[in-house]
RNA sequence: GGCGCGUUGGUCAAGGGGUUAAGACGCCUCCCUUUCACGGAGGAAUCACGGGUUCGAAUCCCGUACGUGCUACCA
């Protein structure tokens, strides 16, 4: 056992970063920070047909959108350098030859046409079983098979050869898992995986193994899909390094979809109308762009704190963290073992709760730049934080600001007049012709003193303040919603709030 | 098909032999406000099924069902 607590995140660059991504990333912080442990990020570049331009510059992105910065990383540097698989490709092979020297892997040189044609016979024989495994390897083109002469002719003849695992068949495998405690593997049902591919670099298998070694690393998290070839990297452990410096594992239970089943996928959030990354996502190719939670208006604590409670909680009422605050309660134990449906609706409860939580100062620049992306431009930043402060409240996503709060910035467009009509009438028309003549003459303009001229005037003339404040509403926004009226007629001043009445007033007369 | 993992309201979930089975999201009703929202008070809705073990099971055991994952020279 290591004595630091060292984690990894090790993302392979092949798109966006979706939820389950960021969740992994998310505990592992978590964990190495509770621990003052480190937190590092490695970059799982090994399928080179996979990988995509850009994709690991994205994920960094990401990472520091949420606040969730490496101790060492590419980017960050650190001891252990390269932090990019594809830069250490050297020394997996070297480990990989040591595995066949010990007699713990083996060359083999079938083709993808062999294979293919081997699990059609496994098939046809009615085998529940298609895998390359003890039962099948002796009758394979492999090291195991042919004479050392054959072998050595055929590498040096440049045929091309894969090295694989040799798992020995009727062993139990134990292995502790911190959520889910004890577990066995058969090693009847492990398979020879590859772990040495023909173009030289080496599998996940191999990879994580050697580099969770060479790293230090001590806990290792992953998704639940990894949980069936755990007893491959626990056999890699044994043969390579001895189960003693082995890392402690977590399998994080998986994220499933809202609806239907099976695991999240990009495919859900179009088909569902949500985002499934982190942030937007531009295919390179294709240049389609996959909406991301920050672009939709998410503010990071939100995020963060919703992928938490997906799976954990600390076993009190409490549903609102803080990053402090999480790293602070976490535990790996409180994960579950089971695998939770995301739903939407919940996570934008998240977001207006942060909203509603967090001074505005968190926030004001990127809802100023939603409004110039909507044309509303030369904003005063004053301004533009007492509205926001007026109407945080009623803001769900960051965008909802706009569309709150454009009436502060503009006079309305269309008026509801259905909502008017009703209760329009010469008296009405007449005290609100009246009414602007009182507003003209108020020496303070503040919404307590707008309020009782506009009650003392209704008094007089004997109209019920009532409706008569309903219509003041829809003449200064346009329809019935909105903060307190008069709160409106202050912060948007006087002389807009007389214009907009003259504006309404010539359309319902 | 084989193997693994899982299963408390629609969703997230607490609870791990005796509870009126918490709480949250969403939904509904009411109050506040002559708006919407916030806030407050209520409501409907759950232990997958079948067997055990036990005085007693959501909790322990077995089976079944269902879900989900893996079964690549992908991670």
């Amino acid at each position: 056992m290591f004595n630091k607590v060292r984690v990894r995140f090790a993302p392979s660059p092949t798109g966006g970063l979706h939820l389950g991504g960021v969740r992994t990333v998310l505990f592992n912080y978590l964990f190495a920070k509770k621990y003052g442990g480190d937190f590092i990020v490695r970059i799982e570049d090994t399928d080179q047909a996979r990988f995509v331009a850009g994709a690991e510059k994205y994920i960094f992105n990401c990472l520091d959108w949420c606040g969730l910065v490496p101790d060492e990383s590419v980017l960050h540097g650190g001891p252990y350098a390269p932090y990019r698989q594809s830069e250490r490709k050297e020394s997996y092979r070297q480990y990989a030859e040591q595995l066949v020297k010990d007699d713990n892997a083996y060359y083999a040189f079938d083709t993808p046409a062999e294979l293919e044609a081997m699990r059609e016979k496994l098939k046809a024989e009615g085998s529940n079983s298609l895998q390359y495994d003890h039962r099948i390897r002796m009758s394979m083109n492999n090291s195991l098979r042919l004479s050392p002469a054959e072998t050595s002719a055929l590498i040096e003849s440049g045929t091309p050869y894969v090295i694989r695992i040799k798992v020995t068949p009727g062993e139990m495998l134990p292995f502790t898992d911190m959520i889910r405690g004890d577990m066995e593997f058969d090693t009847n049902n492990v398979d020879d995986k590859v772990l040495l591919k023909a173009d030289g670099m080496p599998t996940y298998h191999l990879a994580v193994v050697v580099d969770d070694y060479l790293m230090k690393i001590s806990h290792a998290f992953r998704g639940e899909e990894w949980l069936p070839s755990a007893p491959v990297h626990v056999l890699l452990w044994k043969y390579l390094f001895g189960l003693d410096e082995m890392p402690q594992w977590a399998h994080l239970p998986l994220i499933l979809k809202p609806d239907g089943n099976g695991k999240l996928s990009k495919r859900d959030g179009d088909r569902l109308g949500f985002p499934v990354y982190a942030m937007d996502w531009a295919d390179p190719i294709t240049h389609d762009i996959t909406k991301g939670f920050k672009e939709l208006g998410f503010l990071p604590e939100a995020f963060l704190n919703l992928l938490a409670v997906l799976g954990w909680n600390d076993g009190t009422e409490q549903e609102i963290f803080s990053l402090d605050e999480l790293v602070d309660k976490f535990s790996i134990e409180r994960v579950h073992k089971g695998g939770a449906k995301f739903d939407f609706e919940k996570a934008k409860w998240f977001n207006h709760e942060w909203i509603k939580k967090l001074d505005v100062e968190n926030y004001e620049q990127r809802v100023k730049e939603i409004f110039e992306s909507n044309g509303i431009t030369n904003i005063d930043d004053v301004y533009l934080h007492q509205v926001m402060g007026l109407i945080k409240e009623r803001c769900t996503l960051l965008p909802d600001f706009y569309t709150q709060g454009l009436l502060f910035f503009q006079s309305p467009a269309s008026y509801d007049e259905a909502s008017v009509r009703p209760k329009w009438n010469d008296g009405k028309k007449e005290y609100f012709s009246d009414i602007i003549g009182q507003f003209e003459n108020l020496a303070t303009w503040e919404a307590t003193v707008i309020e009782d001229t506009f009650k003392l005037l209704a008094t007089q003339k004997n109209i019920k303040a009532g409706e008569l404040q309903m219509i003041l509403r829809v003449m200064l926004v346009g329809n019935k919603t909105g903060p307190a009226v008069f709160v409106i007629a202050e912060t948007i001043g006087k002389t807009a709030t007389i214009k907009r009445i003259e504006n309404a007033l010539a359309i319902f007369s």
